[in-house]
DNA sequence: GGTCGATTAGTACGGATGGGCTATGGGACG
DNA sequence: CGTCCCATAGCCCATCCGTACTAATCGACC
């Protein structure tokens, strides 16, 4: 089927110039001939793939946009260069968004936590016909996003009291701004304890605070 | 200050090895004669930047965990390494959190979308004794440096009242933890609120958190 | 209409908090 | 040796904090 076995060309995009400069390295280093053509964006990948007459050999994406519009590239791409290898190197290793991303039409998905000897090998394979999915199965990278959700079974009145009570502001203080009784602000004060499980309304601060507030 | 104008040492820490390899190239290419140490988790950062009896120069670190933990990390290596200049770099460039990042101690924010040359420069101008943000593709905007030195004047015990302080715990449950007296803990407490300027209790807790401790 | 939750307001009480004061011992620096 | 800073410990006292209990108003929901 790829009878050029001379002059390779492939695309590597990724939107961060460091990576892409450790790519091309990568690429450079498994495929010694190969033309490589970077790109920084999705438009930069189509015009320089129709460029030439001849489809590119292997395109190395970085998943520029982690979402449905990658898949929905992906498909685009598959679509136009049916002959052409399709690789995504991603920093988010989820198993849901891997699997969208193979079902797109990606010959192969590479987690960027993989080393640099392990992406070539892992361009080589895909290169060779194989279908590759490589990331770390560890959790060095799980994409943990809990802070910003520990407020949310709170009441407006509450939020209002917290914000307040993480800068630091008395009782008293708290009643003049918000125009209320020292008293009900106490009120509030004693539900937020409750509701976010503390005991003290410094950890109430604290834990405002490093919630953002 | 530093005499030491023969040999860096510069410790560069990213989970992602390909972006590593791209960092200490460009950090290589800044200092050519510098002594890079590579880290790949916060662990082997504090491994490596203890390992020798000088402080390392710079420590040049991704955002490993995007979120709250990092400041916290920043805040303690800061404590720890009070002369090294830390330069953090990151994908994302939300404000708030560079903001929250330069506070907790850090000389520099850096976002991955720079060029390799921008980043070099940054670096230089760090270790330089500037303050520098970069992040979009517009411009460097010199930061000031009132604000982010909040814990700079703390005495150790200071630090390890304000700690528990910080956890929301009581003046009694902290003198237990700390095997001293209770009135001993208020006196480190009132110094705090004096140290920090701040009139309470749940301030000093807010600051804390959000500066990382 | 009845019930529930959110918000408001109050009283009473025990414990926690923070300022001001004094005092001792150990290092560091000159 | 004197001085300064840090850490320790204690006392007095005014204030603040948090809980418990009661109670009124309002809108939502059944």
């Amino acid at each position: 089927m790829h009878e050029r076995t001379v002059k390779d060309r492939i695309i590597v995009a990724d939107d961060h110039p460091v990576f892409r400069d450790g790519l091309k390295r990568i690429v450079l280093k498994q495929f010694p001939g190969a033309q490589v053509q970077e790109a920084g964006c999705m438009e930069e990948v189509l015009a320089c793939a129709r460029a030439s007459e001849e489809p590119p050999d292997t395109f190395v994406l970085d998943l520029l946009f982690p979402g449905l519009d990658s898949t929905r590239s992906i498909g685009e791409l598959r679509q136009e260069f049916r002959s052409s290898s399709i690789v995504i190197v991603s920093m988010v290793d989820d198993a849901a968004l891997i699997q969208d991303i193979m079902a797109a039409g990606a010959d192969g998905f590479i987690g960027k936590s993989v080393s640099p000897d392990e992406i070539g090998a892992a361009l080589a394979a895909v290169r060779n016909g194989e279908f590759v999915v490589k990331f770390s199965p560890s959790g060095l990278v799980p994409a943990r996003h809990e802070p910003p959700a520990p407020l949310e079974p709170l009441t407006p009145r509450q939020r209002d009291v917290l914000r307040l009570v993480a800068d630091g502001l008395s009782n008293k203080e708290i009643a003049r701004k918000l125009e209320i009784s020292p008293f009900t602000v106490r009120i509030h004060v004693s539900s937020l304890l409750r509701a976010l499980n503390v005991g003290t309304r410094s950890a109430l601060a604290a834990k405002a605070a490093k919630a953002g507030l």
